[in-house]
DNA sequence: GTTGTCCTTTCAATCGATTGCAAACCGAGC
DNA sequence: GCTCGGTTTGCAATCGATTGAAAGGACAAC
């Protein structure tokens, strides 16, 4: 095993080592069909003997690319925590593996971010192929901005009228509608909705609840909705300005499970019972929501998915080809925060 | 505001512009001492008319460094999801807003890592400036024998026998002394300790029980020691197997929250009561663990600022400094699963 | 006018790869 | 032996910056 030699670091060595040029070493390495077999094969074992790796950041440079996608999480322009949230977790992780099996890096861009337009000068832009967005936050027109300069870019949210950026995203309407139905065919009629409906994704939940609550001829009250941010700590916060305002609900829908366990909490803080006095359903399906007592009734959307989706979307716009948006499915898992029966626990292996 | 010119792009056509050369102009940008006060501003005024932006990736290129930190998460080398605990988001948080003031990008590893020599060729190391470690798993003597090679790397964990490498931990021997001996003091005397005893840092934790436990005279019981892995749904299966055996015993100390909210939920699926059958105890104090039914005890550590002191380990090492080991306090959070008073609900502004 | 000194500025090599184009090679056919 | 055609290889420019060494310019002193 001759690994002892000064291991071969350049591509220039490697060629005086097989006694050719610069370029038929690049060629054999890269495959090409302008060499011979002979040759080609020779600089091969050679590389491999010499334990020759390519400078990735050197041909990077030279072909004007960088095999980095930035990733930005966008959601509540107020907060000064972007990712409390296990769900941003749960994406970070899709997207990083389906990265990764492209032979892609991920950069993670984390800083608040007030003005998506500032972006385009940044390291976010400049030293990265293409750029995936976790959520719209409030700047869908200069989203609209950035992707009218042609630079490769997926968001993940919810369809909003003029887009004209790739988006990818769950059935939010779809999911709002599951929650609120579900409820309402226990029994429920004073439903209240948590959640921010200036974030779009929130905002569809929100009509499909409305949606919901038409089809089962129950009227809606404007003061139950509740202005619920992602953020645990204020989340908490406003649930408690709701028990002060002494609001009158039986049922809550809320926009992420990290609100709703924080709504279980609070309420049950204060005396009341999950679900007999108030059934909560969250949203996302963290994987805490199983083990949170009562188990948390949640709409789940594939996470894992949707990071490979992104990746696959982003990847195909780098490469210049047509990639229309994607629609990811929405189901109800139940569980007895809202009053269902007590489920079996799950199977005991994985 | 003359920005619709065609935007200066190279170092090059800024030169030309002014009418000097690509050294001068690399030099005014850099602030060199070389050169004359008015060419400088010139050029300077110039760039920022034209809105010039230097590449960075050519600059590094050059300069052979990449600005890149890389993170590899490292806990249980058996589990696939390596990254199901907020407890890690947190971190990541804290690493990737610290690597930003410091003008760094974070580049991700995720793949799960069965051997950390690998890593010596891979991208991880090649395309980074240094690599921060979160966990030692149990690759110990490989994590010694890639710092032997010079590479700038910090490891977040627990002090280890014959540690050669940079270390960032909390401490873990006292948090697991605080978490036991504050069931002693209750009045507990069946105490169980649930982790992997194989990850270093758990060992350290597990450590401080003992002790805890030898302070109050209380003996030690090995079949009290339960393998639970970090994960969620492996640790369930645990609990189940724990409470088929039927284990006698009056508190838990857990080696994270995660693992902690698991026990609850399955312990009182089974039909005990928290706290007043079992007491639980986790570790992290991950936001949740405020919000869980019952509120979580658990031993706090400062995970945003030692992000922080990972992110300044590694780029002092990477500028040749001396660096050493840091040790982050660990606090008890008292809360009610292990039988303390309820607390009055937290302050509701941030 | 020449020389020396001190600032500025430019020249040109360099980082480690890719690739269009030209040159070299090789065997076949005349 | 010479030319032709096709295959294989090498030359040299290029990506966009940095930097040591050499050159240029201004000015004062001799």
């Amino acid at each position: 095993m001759p690994r002892a030699q000064p291991r071969v670091t350049t591509l220039q060595e490697l060629a005086d080592l097989a006694g050719v040029s610069r370029a038929t070493a690049s060629r054999a390495l890269s495959d090409s069909t302008l060499i011979s077999d002979k040759t080609k094969s020779k600089i091969r074992s050679l590389a491999q003997q010499h334990n020759y790796r390519i400078n990735e950041r050197a041909r990077d440079f030279r072909l004007r690319r960088s095999r980095v996608i930035s990733v930005v999480f966008m959601l509540d322009n107020q907060s000064q925590q972007h990712m409390s949230d296990p769900f941003f977790l749960e994406m970070l992780g899709g997207i990083a593996d389906s990265l990764a099996q492209h032979d892609y890096d991920l950069l993670l861009a984390h800083a608040p971010i007030e003005n998506v337009e500032h972006l385009r000068d940044s390291r976010v832009f400049r030293n990265a192929d293409g750029v995936i967005f976790i959520g719209q936050g409030e700047q869908h027109e200069r989203l609209n901005a950035l992707a009218a300069q042609g630079r490769p870019m997926v968001i993940w949210g919810s369809k909003l009228p003029d887009k004209r950026y790739c988006l990818v995203g769950g059935e939010n309407e779809h999911g709002g509608y599951l929650a609120a139905s579900h409820l309402l065919k226990l029994g429920r009629r004073h439903l209240a909705f948590c959640g921010r409906i200036d974030i779009p994704e929130v905002a569809a939940r929100y009509r499909g609840y409305q949606r919901a609550l038409a089809e089962f001829g129950v009227a809606e009250h404007a003061d139950r909705v509740l202005d619920v941010p992602f953020d645990m700590h204020r989340a908490q916060a406003a649930f408690c300005a709701v028990l002060e305002r002494r609001l009158r609900f039986d049922a809550a829908v809320c926009a992420s499970d990290v609100m709703a366990l924080s709504a279980i909490a609070t309420l049950s803080e204060a005396g009341m019972r999950v679900p007999e006095d108030i059934a909560v359903v969250g949203y996302d399906d963290i994987g805490l929501a199983a083990y949170s007592r009562p188990p948390l009734t949640s709409v789940r959307q594939n996470i894992r998915w949707a990071g490979r989706v992104l990746v696959e979307s982003v990847l195909g716009l780098i490469n210049g080809e047509q990639v229309s948006d994607t629609s990811l499915a929405s189901t109800l898992i139940v569980r007895r925060s809202c009053g269902a029966p007590p489920a079996p626990p799950r199977a005991t292996a994985s």
